[in-house]
DNA sequence: GGCGCTGATTAGCCTAGCCTAATTATGAGA
DNA sequence: TCTCATAATTAGGCTAGGCTAATCAGCGCC
């Protein structure tokens, strides 16, 4: 028998799913995510996460190295990406067919992540037809606990004159995300990079017709693939 | 500026809306909920029912009259219609749209009701164009906190040669449900009592062209209307 | 009117998670 | 190598919401 997300050998608290979905992505990149960074994403004092870290190892879910950080066990990274997955879906659920914005579909998802069952989940995912990506272009962990790990780079660092298409962008001002839909800015969206100002300044970019300059700030939530011209 | 059941001055925790959930079923016909079957409801020690009460009443949700009782507020009440709301649009949509049976959306509904926001609950009404009852037929309270109050008999209760429209059945028993569902007897069926054993016996009913003899325990599970023949 | 059963309450304890204040480890730079 | 800023941890406390054991109130029955 093969393992899937589904498995839950004892529930975990909403807490604890929090946690570990942090820690999924402050360890995605680098190896260890450290307490204080965890405590500022999560809003609480350190002193609570190095209290948190010390359960959460002892039930095996992440691997703690004093005064280093912590890192997902496998259990703990296929925790993780069940979490993952249930976002993912409530919020293409939610925007598909209960006509929520792509800017105010994360709280709503962060709170019924915690509360769906599985089942329900794949009901969701099932009556959307499977998707793969999310409404802001993030991959959807299969129920396997598979996740797509393709190479994007920010718009901010786009080679001149590269030809790109927008794959996702980060999800985590609404504000930005409501300028984006505005300017049509959503994956799938093409452009050139027709130039960049020096001293990281900003970037202008040909969208069909149209020419548009991208501060160095938003570029940065852009992320992007090369396409061949 | 009217009240209406989308106040939440405090969050509640899920454990206070669920001991109001409780409180409100078990007063909704005598006027007081004791400790001992609320806390049978909610599957907790007395004691526990009895610290959560003094905790309830300081903030204004219940009236607790010591060694009697519990009754809710106004307060209260409006909270508990409020989760009764979500429970039962949330039962309404599971079956409607996403292919639960009647008989196992209890339990997701239970989870959700806590998480879902009151936006995301009227969506979903909104999607179903509104609807008055849930699956089994129980009235669903509106935004504005109002509920029918309906009359209803038992079958068990019901005058032979009575013609009876079924109105509502217990939700307790996912068997059961599957049981009434198999024998066509859901919300709508109309009936006619043809007779009564004597000593609380089973109900003979003709239900359409067919005949059926109902036990006295299955009969108090569903609540009729009289009808004009 | 008093006995005793039942049900409610109080006393005292536990765990999860949070907090602040105090302490300790790490590692960069003099 | 030593110092010191920073980050992490420990110490100790708080609340919500459970629990068991012990006590107390209400009331039916003799």
């Amino acid at each position: 028998m093969h393992a899937t997300l589904r498995d839950a050998p004892t529930p975990l608290t909403r807490s604890v799913e929090d946690y570990l979905k942090v820690i999924y992505h402050l360890s995605s990149q680098g190896g260890f995510a450290s307490t204080s960074d965890i405590a500022a994403m999560l809003e609480v004092a350190p002193p609570s996460v190095s209290g948190m870290v010390k359960r959460l190892s002892e039930t095996g879910l992440i691997e703690h190295v004093p005064y280093r950080g912590v890192q997902l066990t496998n259990q703990g990274r296929r925790a993780a990406l069940r979490m993952i997955r249930r976002h993912r879906i409530l919020e293409v659920y939610l925007t598909q067919q209960l006509g929520y914005d792509w800017d105010n579909v994360h709280e709503e998802a962060e709170r019924l992540e915690h509360a769906v069952s599985d089942e329900l989940i794949e009901r969701m995912a099932g009556a959307l037809g499977d998707p793969h990506y999310d409404p802001h272009g993030a991959p959807i962990p299969t129920p396997g606990g598979e996740i797509e790990e393709a190479e994007l780079i920010t718009l901010a660092d786009a080679p001149v004159d590269g030809v790109l298409e927008l794959r996702q962008v980060n999800d985590d001002d609404p504000a930005r995300l409501r300028y984006l839909a505005d300017q049509g800015l959503t994956p799938g969206t093409r452009l050139t990079v027709l130039e960049r100002q020096p001293f990281n300044g900003p970037t202008t970019v040909r969208i069909g017709a149209a020419t548009r300059v991208v501060g160095r700030e938003l570029a940065l939530a852009l992320w992007c693939r090369g396409v061949q011209a």
